[in-house]
DNA sequence: TAGGCGTGGGC
DNA sequence: TGCCCAAGCCT
């Protein structure tokens, strides 16, 4: 494998940068950045715990609705846990959003309201990881850290052609990465590799031809860029099954009650479901239900997580005057508001409950990725 | 360390 | 259509 020259790779890689960079709501450009434009640690931090495993067309929407609702970290801090996840509902990782909320408060209550300004430091509070402590530390406070995220993997595999498969492969990019990074403008650098694998280092047909750094690239001259990163199969995921209980009182309002703290859907609203069982065979139908009322069949739903498939049965009931005390009843005018996940949401549309899906006020783009 | 943890878009 | 993927973190 050639050894990379660190300062031409850098000149081509910012050369790029400055010229292709995309404009993103919270990114300083380089011409900004220039005419003394500095970063806010806010922005930047919450931009990243949003976009871990999002993508920035899911990330747009929701950053500019919690900057113009909470326009600093104490802002955030102030608010109550409940209200962020009901803002979060929708962008999925739901701990992200209990673990941001509870940095914020970190941050206002013993750092006097301004961020550690190391990778260290950053590292040490919730939601903060290897990955978002580097990218803070470089994009905000210009520290030279090796910032690696699924971008800076793609890249540096193709770049060194690393047949070694994920996740044993991270040390050698680590090491890579810290020997590429410049002690001028870290955080261009870091912005630039990620940009470079969002749009020209891409997954599937990488655009080798438009590449910045192809002169610097193994994999491309041979025409192997998508064979890497090199990375294990991924097992089937089980089906799980359950029903959801949708009770409507005669003004309209839904019931609705909170799921645990933390595990799945963690602290978020949910109308009463069943257990979610993997055999399929669990007790479902209105013997299921939390209450008695006149539940009626109204289909099915289903919804893929992460590591398992979910069906879930949905019954409804009208005329319910009381529900249990471990809930409340959501108004109509109410329901659009409340921390409801997406999964949530489709068991009140099967239920024919109207409310607004979350994505529709924000309005993803749907475009299509943008070459430079 | 490997598995839990959401969602929507692209192909 | 089903699978893969997206600026990972936590336990």
């Amino acid at each position: 494998m050639p050894t990379i020259n660190p300062t031409a790779f850098q000149a081509a890689l910012i050369t790029w940068y400055d010229r292709h960079h995309r404009e993103l709501p919270w990114r300083v450009s380089p011409r900004a950045r220039a005419a003394g434009q500095k970063p806010d640690p806010y922005r930047i931090w919450l931009s990243e715990i949003m976009l871990q495993q999002t993508t920035v067309a899911a990330v747009k929407a929701y950053f500019e609705k919690f900057t113009a609702r909470w326009p600093s970290v104490g802002d955030l801090a102030a608010a109550p846990e409940g209200d962020v996840l009901a803002q979060w509902a929708g962008l999925g990782y739901y701990a992200r959003a209990r673990n941001l909320h509870a940095c914020a408060k970190t941050v206002s209550e013993t750092h006097d309201g301004a961020f550690p300004e190391t990778a260290a430091a950053l590292k040490t509070l919730p939601g903060i990881g290897e990955y978002t402590s580097a990218a803070i530390a470089a994009i905000a406070f210009d520290e030279p850290a090796a910032v690696v995220d699924g971008n800076v993997e793609r890249v540096v595999t193709r770049l060194a052609a690393i047949g070694t498969p994920l996740p044993k492969a991270k040390p050698q990019i680590r090491s890579l990465v810290a020997g590429l990074t410049p002690d001028r403008r870290p955080g261009d650098f870091a912005q630039a590799m990620m940009d470079l694998g969002a749009t020209i280092c891409t997954p599937t047909r990488p655009a080798c031809v438009l590449c910045p750094v192809r002169a610097f690239c193994t994999a491309t001259k041979t025409a192997e860029a998508e064979r890497f990163p090199v990375k294990p199969k991924k097992a089937a995921v089980p089906e799980r099954r359950g029903a959801a209980f949708v009770a409507l009182r005669p003004d309209g309002a839904v019931f609705l009650r909170k799921r645990p703290g933390t595990g799945m859907l963690g602290g978020m609203s949910e109308p009463p479901t069943s257990d979610w069982s993997a055999r399929g065979d669990g007790a479902l139908g209105p013997d299921a239900a939390p209450f008695e009322a006149n539940w009626q069949p109204v289909g099915e739903i289903e919804h893929g997580f992460t590591h398992f498939r979910l069906t879930l049965e949905v019954w409804r009931a009208e005329n319910v005057r009381d529900g249990s005390s471990d809930g409340w009843w959501s108004r109509p005018e109410d329901v659009a508001s409340e921390a409801l996940p997406t999964v949530m949401r489709k068991v009140l549309k099967a239920a024919k409950v109207a409310h607004p899906p979350p994505r529709e006020a924000g309005g993803v783009a749907k475009g299509r990725k943008t070459r430079p």
